[in-house]
DNA sequence: ACCTCTAGCAACAAGAAAAGTTACGAGATA
DNA sequence: TATCTCGTAACTTTTCTTGTTGCTAGAGGT
């Protein structure tokens, strides 16, 4: 019963792009875990497959910001604290993948009506990532952490 | 030679949704233009054919941006100034498509670590979207015409 | 030594979404 | 009536991401 992990999700492929989401909820977990988490184990928890789960924590690692062990007993570890890792960490270790999902046109760049519309756009958004940018660089998985406790204790208190 | 002209980019399949800022450069050339724009002449300025033409502008159709008239000398034309038309009017005729290309998870609703996930982020999202829509709102496509003819005045001057 | 468990990696398959395409219908005008 | 034009449905193409398989290599335990 060893490598019967995997596969429960096989369809719904995902509009967007939810490695951060992920991300952050297996590092928060990993901290309480206490213990290397196999890509197996994290794969189970996040309904995918572990070849998925390497892929995505590669870059993860390559940062610094977990730490993997081959062989019995390895698998994947933090390697920082909770409060020296913020969510816009997460997203460039990630890649920085796009963040919006509309885009400009780039069909006849000597075209000043374009140009006119692509200025316009590009500002807006720019003015909007930054302030996403610094709401995520603002925000570390310690103070998600605080808030999982906050819930918990909410849910406690309500029995 | 009538029909000779749809079809120019093949491959190349937008990796964002550029239906914003091609509309708001068709509108701006249709005001210059005065006079029905077929559909095929549009899809010739954007590099894509009639029925995606059709397609995308039947919602500003639906929200009174412009009309629409059948048969010969028919094709599209204004139905309100530029300035009564926002960034963020089109945006919506066209169905307010998704802004962000991140998304969440809803793996474990009941998991409290995945609701601190994504309420920060959700909080974040809402915080650059409310940006972005404000500045959608506040720019209509008379002000880029405006900046058309800025440009077009800088062009003029360097010669 | 050998066996098992683990990540790393490359290559391929699958599924979905958006755009492109084809085909035909309906209205308008000469 | 012939032609131009939009309206629309159905199908195809392209691309992206994820899922999957198969293999390699390293780390322990037995």
């Amino acid at each position: 019963m060893s490598m019967a992990a995997n596969s429960k999700r096989k369809f719904e492929a995902m509009r967007n792009d939810s490695r951060l989401s992920r991300m952050l909820h297996v590092l928060i977990h990993m901290d309480r875990h206490k213990g290397a988490a196999t890509s197996d184990m994290i794969a189970n928890m996040l309904n995918t497959n572990p070849v998925v789960v390497r892929r995505t924590m590669a870059g993860l690692r390559d940062q610094g910001y977990v730490r993997s062990e081959k062989g019995r007993g390895g698998g994947w570890t933090l390697a920082r604290k909770l409060e020296d890792i913020s969510l816009l960490d997460i997203h460039q270790a990630l890649g920085a993948p796009p963040i919006f999902a509309i885009g400009l046109t780039e069909d006849h760049p000597e075209c000043l009506v374009e140009q006119a519309v692509n200025s316009a756009l590009t500002d807006a958004f720019k003015e909007a990532e930054a302030v996403l940018v610094a709401r995520f660089a603002g925000v570390t998985l310690a103070d998600l952490a605080r808030d999982f406790d906050q819930r918990f204790e909410q849910i406690s208190k309500c029995r």
